[in-house]
RNA sequence: GCCCCCGUAGCUCAGCGGUCAGAGCGAGUGCCUUCUAAGCACCAGGUCGCAGGUUCGAAUCCUGCCGGGGGUGCCA
């Protein structure tokens, strides 16, 4: 249970022991809500339960003929009941209501032996209950090298995964290859064309083929394992092999980039597979059992209408060319998710330009008995990449693209993963490449991780100098520096509920420049490692809080895929 | 036309119902014989797009405008 939950139901139990008493009237209290007010002197938490629970208190008052009480009144009602504990020094009632609640300095101090027993695990809750949530994400089209804009969802989805295994679910991350369809076609097309240039043959790429350069390099590989044995072949058996060979080299690249990047996937889930095992049929049998599918302009349409009653708007189920569209690849790949699969929850994570798609998910859900509150879909806005403060267009189709492997090996993998963490999911991000390059070293991602290098360099000193930190007696730490560090990283732990509560990873990147930045002031106020004898249990002390703040530092950095260094 | 997102300090962005509005970068002034100066201290900078409304209380919720971006039935 994390701090405010913890002085929240204190606050509960006040206004019990308050009405148990007299001192308020009987009704129905909500829980209060706890937050960390702006300015500390207003306490390290503060509710404002008193002026919600103001006009409940005074109805019931008066209708028991009794005189009613001011906010600040009800407040010092529940402060009076308040039930003792060793996390909270006093609470202060202040005008026009509010209760501040102050955190007792000793045991803050406390924390840091529990910090540095229990490790990470120190920050990590059982929301999940073990529950089986997907995330799936990234997810291009499996044409071509990832461009830079895959970076942000590969960012976001990998630390949403990441921040939901520590709350205690059980992830699983999958790309969906979307590998049927006209574009893959085309792209079989280029690459058959294009093997055959490799031998000299003067044939063209097809009019809306791929013209990028990478599609040369497929081609090269083929030929290298392949030599001229295909050459032979008829276009329209060359296409299902080159379909087969392209798909194979682009999932490989892509794993490769992403690999660059930290992310890693437990499942590469083929959108051909639904159909190869029967899954479509037998979703299509379904909806059609259901009479929920229904022929019109020659195509088969899926009643969605039906399940959305403020929607007349059906959707395309089966083209009029006979082919599935993409909202029938949809259904039966959730189907796959939910109901053979089983997850208790989804995650799919898109960009925004899918946001009428994401909108229409609901409909197929309900058609297919899922409650659609067990699906998640985290929108984020697109990332303009800039050089010079001109936009670079981003696009698969002109050959000429920003991948993201080459803006990768401009910034790091860890100045991008923070910089497009930093930003909410509805936010647009203008990245401009020169200046991520010409502001590196004042890039805040090194200002985080220099403070986790300092932590590491002062532990380096201190084992070197054999000092240890065993035994500390915490109860030294009460320096305003040393309490400031500890609120901050206790807070750690209500960072990662609201970032899972909100799939917004965000703010992780915003904590820790926060985190870095407490602890800096400390380094700067306190020294450790004291060469006067008198200090040597004080430095034992800070000792065990520098420990604690490098497990905490370092935690934060993995939640956001990032390095910890440990010399910078 | 309709739908969604954004509009907060010079720039990039947090904050999204609470008690004097924050950070980074940039600008200004100081600070390196002790644990990493990729640092620190001080200083400057804002009618939270505009107008109404709800509330004890609004940057935060609602409505309408204005500006920017995205989407809008057989591409995914």
């Amino acid at each position: 249970m994390t701090l405010p939950d913890r002085l929240a139901q204190l606050l509960a139990q006040g206004i019990t022991a308050a009405q148990t008493a007299g001192d308020l009237p009987a009704f129905a209290a909500p829980l209060p809500v706890v937050t960390r007010p702006r300015q500390s002197d207003k306490g390290d938490f503060s509710s404002a339960i008193a002026l919600q629970i103001n006009r409940s208190v005074n109805e019931a008052l008066a209708a028991a003929g009794r005189p009613t009480l001011a906010p600040l009144q009800i407040a010092a009602a529940i402060a009076r009941h308040l039930p003792a504990d060793p996390c909270l020094a006093r609470v202060e009632v202040a005008p026009p209501g509010f209760l501040n609640l102050f955190v007792a300095a000793d045991w803050l101090a406390q924390q840091v032996e529990a910090i540095v027993r229990r490790g990470p695990a120190y920050y990590h809750t059982d929301l999940g209950k073990g529950a089986r949530v997907q995330v799936e994400f990234v997810s291009a089209n499996p044409t071509g090298p990832l461009h830079f804009g895959g970076a942000r969802n590969a960012a976001i989805g990998d630390t949403l995964a990441r921040l939901l295994s520590v709350c205690g679910y059980e992830v699983q991350r999958e790309y969906y290859i979307n590998d049927r369809g006209a574009q893959v076609d085309t792209f079989a097309a280029t690459l058959w064309r294009r093997y055959q240039q490799l031998h000299g043959l003067d044939v063209s790429i097809p009019p809306d083929g791929y013209p990028g350069a990478y599609m040369i390099s497929y081609a090269r590989a083929i030929q290298a394992e392949h030599g001229d044995s295909l050459l032979a072949l008829s276009e329209a058996e060359a296409i299902p092999i080159f379909r087969r060979l392209g798909l194979a080299l682009v999932q490989a690249e892509l794993a490769d980039d992403l690999a660059q990047m930290g992310v890693f996937f437990d499942e590469w889930f083929s959108e051909q597979s639904l159909y190869d095992s029967g899954v479509f049929a037998r979703v299509r049998a379904i909806l059609e059992a259901q009479g929920d599918l229904y022929e019109k302009d020659g195509a088969l349409w899926f009643r969605a209408s039906r399940y959305l009653p403020k929607s007349d708007r059906d959707e395309v189920f089966l083209r009029s060319n006979g082919e599935p569209g993409y909202y029938a690849s949809d259904i039966a790949y959730h189907y796959h998710k939910f109901i053979i699969r089983g997850f208790d929850w989804v995650i799919d994570v898109w960009a925004v330009d899918h946001q009428n798609q994401a909108a229409r998910m609901p409909a197929m859900l309900l058609a297919l008995g899922i409650d659609p509150k067990r699906l998640s879909i985290v929108l984020y806005d697109l990332v303009t990449l800039k050089r010079g403060g001109v936009e670079v267009k981003i696009s698969k189709r002109s050959g000429e693209l920003i991948t993201m492997r080459e803006v990768l090996d401009e910034v790091g993998s860890d100045a991008a993963r923070f910089f497009l963490l930093s930003h909410s999911n509805e936010a647009r991000i203008d990245f401009d490449l020169d200046l991520a390059v010409a502001q590196n070293a004042e890039n805040p991602v090194y200002y985080v991780q220099y403070a986790h290098a300092r932590v590491a360099s002062i532990l380096r000193k201190a084992a070197a100098q054999g000092l240890s930190s065993e035994g500390a007696n915490l109860s030294l730490l009460n320096h305003p520096a040393e309490l400031a560090l500890l609120r901050k990283m206790l807070q750690l732990g209500e960072v990662i509920l609201e970032a899972v509560r909100h799939l917004a990873p965000h703010h992780l990147p915003h904590y820790a420049l926060d985190l870095a930045r407490t602890f800096t002031a400390f380094y700067d106020a306190c020294r450790v490692i004291s060469s006067d004898p008198a200090d040597a249990e004080l430095t034992r002390a800070r000792l065990r809080l520098v420990e604690a703040v490098k497990i905490t530092l370092a935690h934060v950095l993995e939640l956001m895929g990032m390095t910890a260094p440990e010399t910078m």
